[in-house]
DNA sequence: ATGGCAATGTTTCATTGA
């Protein structure tokens, strides 16, 4: 089983690519950050010909998040958003699949160490920690997907000198995801060895991609019971290649049967 | 030295992203 999470900033501008991608990589479950449609904009019939039933939850211009299931598995309990968090920005989807509560989050970029939007993704964060406490103890089998907006280590960062400063890699916000790995969940990325310089999102501008200058900021967290069905953890860089990517590529976990 | 790229709605610019 395939589980995976994609960025695909406007799933709009970005549905024919996303169609290509489901048929090549086959993943059993995808969760979409930045869909940026409202609901009754969302291409449902594209995807139930692609194979996949769609849950999803968003808006105009900003956010919007989904999670698309294969339709050989069954799907509950979908639920939106953060229990407790007034919050209108369309940003956590969860359904539980095949016994595996997923899930799907895109976590506030922060903008800048001054901004309000800052305070804003440190106490969204807080709560999401919250949240998780209340899933992991009802669901041991569990999965966290999506852009997390925080690179976890300066390994995570092409130039961690220039980065110094900046929203995605400040302490405190490493220190809130790290709030979430002290509550039992595991960075899947991190359970194999990974070749250097690994990352998920790269910059449109100055030519970061092929120069590789990227963050890891989309990951995988698993709950102890999932980490010990998981067989591998990757990044899937080919698709921020060629025309209209988007500036993340997908990340993916292997689950072998319980 | 703060450039540049992409997407969107408020559209021929401003805002946001990361």
């Amino acid at each position: 089983m395939i589980i995976s999470a994609w960025n695909v900033n406007s799933l709009n501008v970005r549905l024919p690519r996303l169609l290509d991608w489901l048929a090549t990589a086959r993943p059993d479950v995808v969760c979409l950050q930045e869909t940026k449609l409202e609901d009754h904009k969302f291409p449902v019939a594209d995807l139930a010909t692609a194979g996949y039933a769609a849950h999803y939850i968003g808006q105009k211009t900003y956010n919007g998040v989904a999670i698309l299931v294969r339709h050989t598995h069954d799907v509950r309990d979908v639920a939106f958003g953060i229990p407790g968090l007034e919050d209108p920005q369309k940003r956590v989807i969860a359904a539980t699949v095949a016994g595996i509560r997923i899930i799907g989050v895109y976590v506030p970029n922060g903008q800048a160490l001054d901004s309000d939007k800052y305070p804003y993704k440190l106490a969204w964060l807080k709560a999401l920690a919250a949240m998780l406490q209340v899933e992991l103890a009802a669901h041991p089998q569990l999965a966290v997907l999506g852009d997390f907006n925080v690179a976890p280590e300066d390994r995570d960062v092409h130039d961690p000198a220039a980065w110094v400063g900046q929203v995605l890699v400040s302490p405190p916000e490493r220190a809130a995801l790290q709030v979430l790995l002290d509550a039992g969940l595991t960075d899947s990325f991190r359970l194999f060895d990974q070749p250097p310089n690994t990352f998920s999102w790269w910059d449109y501008r100055m030519l970061a991609f092929p120069k590789n200058r990227g963050l890891r900021i989309d990951l995988i967290l698993l709950s102890p019971a999932l980490a010990a069905r998981c067989t591998g953890s990757r990044i899937d860089r080919n698709v921020r290649k060629g025309e209209k990517p988007s500036d993340h590529a997908p990340v993916l976990v292997d689950l072998r049967e319980p």
